[in-house]
RNA sequence: GGCCCGGUGGUGUAGUGGUUAACAUACUGCCCUGUCAAGGCAGAGAUCGUCGGUUCGAAUCCGAUCCGGGUCGCCA
């Protein structure tokens, strides 16, 4: 990266991090801050720090004038400065070969102090130790340090490929307005009140939907924006309250054009960015119902096997009473193979257990395998089985065959309602890759996730919910099944793109046509009046030529946060916000006064 | 809204009923011309998140509350 050098007397001529052996002899002037200081009495070394590295200075009496050599003693952490001097090879044993500018450093003849600083609230390192409310704080400061900085540029250089990569496929980059309409279902929207028509509101968007469908209607065909999006729910280490989502829709596409298109974006950002992870393409396809029976979760990380398999069948010959009370209540009883893990104590399985309660299962059965050879010469003694079980060896080696066991492996089996055997059996999953470490932190299992089923029935609110969105498109040759009576086996044309068990990206083709999108309004439980108030702008829409489309949007915070391999979206967003909400830096949310109140026409009650 | 973890000098931690509240680091001063987490010596710095209670006595026990983190619910 060259410095920035305009002007006749430029504050920088260089960047710290720059400099190498080949720059023995030049003049330099760097400007940047005070990262460490040792002051031998005399010599005094700087290590000054700019957002491209570091590199030693030597402020040397000998080669300063007074008043320069009293300023240098004076220096302290993260003092702005700037000195100029001559790139030297360092003393022949003084080199750092630890530091990329290590074989060089700047022999100063002249210092600026451009701002002192007050002592900072904590030692701005990679390796920083301080609460993450004081980093919080003084995020600015956080923001210094050299592997945000780092976080900060990979960012932008995923946001430019994406930017590129769709310019060259046609898109157009098209802004949408943040101050829409509230159409509440399901997150709950950030409000903003109107003055000019008081009591009226303005909500911000939980994504552009509705937006990128009109511009289909437009005729613009291929859209995106790098847009924020806002939802006032509770927040987590992988959920912000604000945004940002690679927002797209193609007109006249089906499912293969916007899997390859997003296909080629990330494999071709994740080589050109990150050439450290191991991708495979082409990326794999799983149904939902596929995902769900061998991982128990539509975001399966792949990076390791760990497949489970319905054994309701099996379960059903043994003489325990719990899986004969599930099987009896419509359950099931599913099994998952841990290789390697045969061997395990009773103990070690008592703590097994207590962890699968922890992620709500009622308990777990297991059978361990032991022994060498063949699965079938599977002999009395040579299988352990949980109390309740009391199987004889035939039928281990079924459920073994089943559950793709071998000898000296571990079956885990779980009973319940599929939902939550799914469930708490997948929570299992990933427990035992993290404790075994079956998860190459280098891998990026990407697959696509296919086929969910349009609805889901809501048990609480007693009411069909869309699984993916209500524009989400029925599967060709299924759109009979909407006046049936078994709505959840209907299949729809949403998708997911999963990576390392998080979900990157979902979407799905749209309906286009306002008889269709209306009946799934009204499957949905919306009267014509909440039809025709929330939604009758884009139903209008249809009747004017809508194309038949579809689209996508990837969230870029956690993609960013993969690459970066950073455990929490706080880690990529300059300025985030903890888990109430708070943006500790500034202080929001905060009252404000009553005369802007006033204006809204809004007074505070509680 | 539920559950779990945390809050002690600037920072990070130790301290489970009586301590001058300990340690490291940062900070301040002095010494020191080849270090790179520089080194040596000296010094200053904490009403232990807040409020209330128990006790002769509370950082420590109890209750409430605030803040930060994780997670379940929630996130079409």
């Amino acid at each position: 990266m060259p410095a920035l050098n305009i002007g006749v007397d430029p504050l920088k001529t260089h960047d710290c991090g720059e400099l190498r052996a080949a720059h023995d002899g030049s003049v330099t002037t760097l400007a940047g801050w005070v990262s460490r200081r040792r002051d031998h009495g005399g010599i005094i070394f700087i290590d000054l720090r700019d957002r491209s590295g570091f590199v030693q200075v030597v402020l040397n009496p000998e080669n300063l004038s007074p008043d320069d050599y009293e300023t240098a003693e004076r220096l302290r952490s993260e003092w702005c400065v700037q000195i100029t001097g001559t790139v030297q090879l360092r003393p022949e044993g003084s080199e750092n070969p630890t530091l990329p500018t290590g074989e060089i450093e700047v022999m100063t003849n002249a210092i600026t102090v451009l701002n002192q600083s007050q002592t900072p609230p904590f030692y701005i390192t990679d390796d920083v130790d301080a609460d993450e409310s004081l980093r919080l704080r003084y995020r600015y400061l956080d923001l210094r340090r050299p592997v945000m900085q780092e976080n900060l540029r990979l960012r932008h250089r995923v946001v430019k490929y994406i930017r590129d990569y769709l310019d060259g496929h046609n898109f157009l980059e098209i802004e949408t307005p943040i101050l829409i309409k509230s159409t509440p279902e399901g997150a709950r929207d950030y409000l903003v009140p109107s003055r000019m028509q008081p009591g009226n509101f303005y909500a911000l968007p939980q994504s552009p939907q509705q937006l990128k469908q009109l511009l289909m209607v437009s005729g613009v065909e291929r859209y995106f924006q790098i847009a924020r999006c806002f939802r006032d729910e509770d927040l987590r280490a992988d959920r912000q309250p604000e945004f940002t989502q690679l927002d797209l829709e193609m007109s006249f596409v089906s499912e293969p054009d916007v899997l390859n298109l997003i296909e080629g974006l990330y494999a071709g950002l994740v080589r050109e960015l990150t050439p450290q992870f191991k991708i495979k393409t082409p990326f794999p396809y799983l149904s939902y119902d596929d995902a769900m029976a061998r991982y128990g979760s539509d975001k399966p990380d792949l990076r390791y096997d760990l497949e489970m398999a319905d054994v309701s069948d099996l379960a059903a010959e043994t003489e325990f009473r719990v899986f004969h009370g599930i099987l009896d209540r419509g359950g099931i009883i599913k099994a998952m193979a841990v290789p390697g893990q045969g061997g395990l104590s009773g103990s070690d399985m008592r703590r097994m257990e207590e962890t699968a309660k922890e992620f709500g299962a009622a308990g777990m059965s297991h059978v361990r395998i032991t022994g060498e050879g063949p699965l079938d010469s599977l002999g009395e003694g040579d299988a352990l089985l949980s109390p309740g079980l009391r199987m004889p060896p035939e039928w281990v080696i079924r459920l073994a065959q089943r559950a793709g066991a071998n000898r000296g492996d571990l079956i885990l089996l779980m009973a319940g309602p599929a939902k939550l055997a799914n469930q708490w059996l997948a929570s299992m999953r990933s427990h035992l890759a993290e404790q075994l470490e079956l998860a190459d932190p280098n891998t990026l299992a990407f697959a696509f996730i296919t086929d969910f089923p349009m609805f889901d029935w809501d048990d609480d609110a007693q009411r069909w919910d869309s699984t993916h969105h209500p524009f989400t498109a029925p599967a060709p040759g299924c759109e009979s099944m909407l006046d049936g009576d078994d709505l959840s086996a209907i299949p729809s044309r949403a998708y997911d793109l999963v990576c390392n068990g998080s979900e990157l990206a979902s979407g799905s083709i749209r309906i286009h046509q306002r008889e269709m999108q209306e009946r799934v309004f009204a499957i949905l439980g919306y009267t014509p009046d909440q039809v025709q108030d929330r939604f009758g702008h884009i139903l209008e829409a249809f009747d004017y030529g809508a194309p038949p489309h579809g689209g996508i949007a990837p969230g870029i915070d956690r993609l960013v946060a993969i690459l970066a391999g950073a455990d929490s979206l706080r880690e990529v967003i300059a300025f985030p916000k903890t888990q109430s909400g708070s943006d500790l830096l500034f202080g929001a949310p905060s009252p404000v006064d009553h005369a802007q109140l006033r204006d809204l026409s809004i007074r505070v009650t509680e």
